[in-house]
RNA sequence: UCCGGCGUAGCGCAGUGGUAGCGCAGUUGGCUGUUAACCAAUUGGUCGCAGGUUCGAAUCCUGCCGCCGGAGCCA
């Protein structure tokens, strides 16, 4: 017999069938009615199946008994309406199969809740327990969705390297990948690495932005999007950033900044509706235990607009906004956390769009607007999670681009292939950088980044 | 990296100078179509690590390590 997987069994409409279920056993409630309850999850959805195992099982004494959390189990019977309430259905078990026993004591996920931070400790464990499949489950479908809104939109998947000999973006501190024996390098005469000697030749490194590369192809293809791993060696200790997390780039040809934003807009409003139609009971979950109105808040941004407006009306809006900020804002120094905040919580209390940023904030590849002090650059920032996208019109105009990385201190000699997209076929084209954690992060209400990736990467934690 | 908080039983916590405690989990027994099950008994400790003050330190002091929250950097 096939095994029925948990979710198929709860909702079915036929009872009496003749079915298989395997998982792993939540609890054991013993009943001196001559049979014991046992709670079965197997990952396919939040719910556990509730298996009725009688007495009369061959193996009822020696094993049912005594099977506790953890332990893995098959179980065949027939799939009956329950007697009790609390489920619709239940499976009347005529033989229960212990494959992996579970001892007590020593499996750290017992009956009793874990909290966040212990769970971190368990990596391995911790998807058994309720938060850690849900978050499992609404994170591949935020996956397959980000897939599924650019394929229906023409635009190409395009896989970027994770290594890269793309040097000093500005992007952040980068892992350095090398083969060559950390006690005893090869020198050059002035005493310092030989990196020629290097496995690539030169200097590597963990990719810290596939945007470099997308260009390139969107610059060919029209609109292509990246969605890999990214790598960031700052030491950075907050609950929002990760050493090691993933990175939806979408870049487009023959597109300015308002584009950008209108893409980003739709981009984020259809995963917010997707996870609502797709995600419905484990979203229930994070609703009822993890961050109450985390649903209500998804179903307003699903439907309403986002705020829109420029870095110079934000700056004003905050100085006359008669709040006492720990810095007080001003134009030309970028916007804290505090104020990113005070326009996407209590402003517009959802998603806002901010345009137009000085040039001297920003990177060098923005586009440079015609007022000679900003660039076509917009974030868009969210309640609670603050900053989820960055991105940008780029400058498409070779002299103008030469000239910002001048100013930037940067060579242009270590950008040939970049400076080439303007030299030959130059055409305007923007894309933006959407950090996926933080999506799941804002999707779930999970306070900790550390807690929406399976495994994270981050300042002492490998 | 900076600022603040925390580190005591498997887990969650109390204990602020004088015999190391409670709840949950575990074990045993009782009860029950149960579902955060319930009732009773019971097992379980290098108080993060190192040094110092003191007759005496979980408690006070110093250093280190780790974790959490905030800031910076960003996605």
């Amino acid at each position: 017999m096939r095994r029925t997987k948990v979710a198929e069994l709860l909702g079915a409409t036929v009872c009496g069938a003749e079915v298989r279920a395997a998982g792993w056993v939540r609890t054991r409630r013993d009943s001196k009615g001559g049979f014991s309850f046992l709670e079965v999850n197997d990952g396919s959805c939040l719910a556990n199946l509730q298996v009725i195992a009688p007495d009369t099982l061959p193996n009822y004494g020696d094993e049912v008994l005594h099977l506790h959390p953890g332990a893995s189990v098959v179980v065949e019977g027939e799939l009956a309406q329950s007697v009790g309430s609390g489920q619709a259905v239940e499976l009347k078990a005529r033989a229960v199969r212990v494959l992996g026993g579970s001892p007590p004591v020593e499996y750290p996920l017992g009956k009793q809740k874990v909290n966040f931070d212990r769970l971190r400790e368990l990596p391995h464990l911790r998807p058994r327990t309720n938060s850690f499949g849900a978050l499992a489950r609404v994170r591949h479908v935020l996956a397959q969705e980000i897939h599924r809104f650019f394929d229906a939109r023409g635009f190409l998947y395009v896989h970027t390297p994770v290594i890269t000999a793309n040097d000093c973006e500005g992007a952040g501190e980068m892992f350095r990948v090398t083969t060559l024996d950390p006690h005893s390098p090869p020198r050059l005469p002035d005493g310092t690495v030989d990196f020629g000697q290097d496995f690539f030749g030169r200097r590597a490194s963990l990719t810290v932005s596939g945007q470099l590369e997308g260009e390139a192809y969107a610059c060919a293809l029209g609109d292509i999007y990246t969605f890999g791993p990214t790598f960031r060696a700052e030491n950075s200790n907050t609950r929002r950033h990760l050493s090691e997390f993933w990175m939806v780039e979408p870049e487009m040809a023959f597109a300015d900044l308002d584009d950008d934003a209108a893409l980003a807009e739709a981009f984020l409003r259809h995963l917010f509706g997707a996870v609502l139609a797709r995600c419905g009971e484990d979203l229930g979950f994070f609703d009822r235990r993890v961050q109450p109105g985390v649903v209500a808040r998804l179903e307003r941004l699903a439907a309403a607009p986002f705020g829109r407006l420029t870095y110079t009306e934000a700056v004003r809006l905050l100085e006359t906004s008669g709040r006492a900020f720990e810095y007080a804002p001003s134009w030309g120094m970028d916007l804290q956390s505090e104020h990113e905040r005070y326009l996407a919580g209590e402003v517009f209390q959802g998603p806002v769009v901010v345009t137009d940023y000085p040039e001297a904030i920003k990177a060098f590849y923005m586009r440079r607007n015609d007022d000679g002090r900003t660039v076509a650059a917009m974030d868009v920032l969210l309640p609670e999670v603050g900053e989820i996208i960055g991105g940008s019109q780029r400058e498409e105009r070779l002299e103008v681009l030469l000239e910002a990385m001048r100013r930037a201190g940067l060579a242009p000699e270590a950008y040939p292939h970049y400076l080439d997209l303007r030299r030959f076929g130059s055409v305007p084209h923007a894309g933006f950088g959407l950090g996926f954690e933080r999506l799941v992060q804002f999707c779930t209400g999970m306070n900790n980044i550390r807690d929406v990736i399976p495994y994270p990467r981050a300042p002492r934690l490998c």
